[in-house]
DNA sequence: TGGGACCATATGGGCGTCAATGGGAATGGC
DNA sequence: GCCATTCCCATTGACGCCCATATGGTCCCA
């Protein structure tokens, strides 16, 4: 089984790190992931983490425009100039930086939310809430 | 990872340097790129920083679209008449000149921006604008 | 079945290194 | 000679690397 699932809170430490979940570690060196790609999400105010194949999926989408082009532009400064490399300490921790609590609200704790093929960071209020709503949405549109 | 990519503001000292990241100038030293290309950004508030082959892409963009068009025309203009040439000192800085602060507004701090290919210098409110103005747009559609 | 050893994860903090920054001195153009 | 750029060195503050401790759970064995 080499997917992200459910989530887990962590604790941000003096330093301004936190733990990733030994769970989501082991999918990433299974999947042979060293480096990691962050990305503001579009929807959520959480921030996405993958490994460079996270990228790869974007760019493709960027090329399959005019290069020139605004849309192009605006695709590039979303996806190159908004995603950051990050790098896992030996503990397997990572930085929490401005970039990430400006975006998510963060600033004591975080939750790791498993989306399969990448994780997320989350302020642990905000994804109940948000989960809370999609439940909402779901069983108001489709009772069971 | 052989691309530029996310962002960092620095602070432009008194005699108008300022710090390229580390990160950038490893990029720039692994391609082997010693002259810096500088050109204002067709859509954005920004100047675009590459290599000589940056050059060579616009002019092949200017060759493939007619030459005595409107829009050949005002590349032209900008590529070859807006275009300059600098060089980081030893410490990795680049001068700020007018050139870069008029175009972009930029004037205590600067906003670099990975563009892939290429970084850009952003005055870093405009940057954060920009970007959410892009977010905006594409809030609706996700990748496959 | 209860206690305890053992283990893995999460967390805290010391310390060295390097990047970012500031400023003096030398250089060169006008 | 004056101003602006370039070269060089000092400072400092952040980050990475390392080791120590806490915490909670599991397994083994009496």
């Amino acid at each position: 089984m080499s997917r992200f699932l459910s989530n887990a809170t962590n604790r941000i430490d003096a330093k301004g790190r936190v733990s990733v979940p030994a769970g989501f570690r082991a999918v990433l060196s299974q999947r042979g992931i060293q480096e990691l790609y962050c990305l503001q999400d579009f929807i959520f105010p959480a921030v996405s983490v993958g490994g460079p194949d996270l990228l790869d999926r974007y760019e493709r989408q960027i090329a399959s425009v005019d290069p020139f082009s605004v849309e192009a532009n605006r695709m590039s400064l979303l996806i190159h100039g908004g995603g950051v490399f990050m790098r896992l300490d030996a503990e397997g921790r990572l930085m929490v930086t401005d970039f990430i609590r400006d975006f998510t609200g963060i600033s004591t704790e975080v939750t790791f939310v498993g989306r399969s093929d990448h994780f997320q960071l989350w302020q642990p209020q905000a994804f109940h809430e948000a989960q809370a709503a999609a439940r909402e949405g779901r069983s108001s549109s489709r009772p069971g």
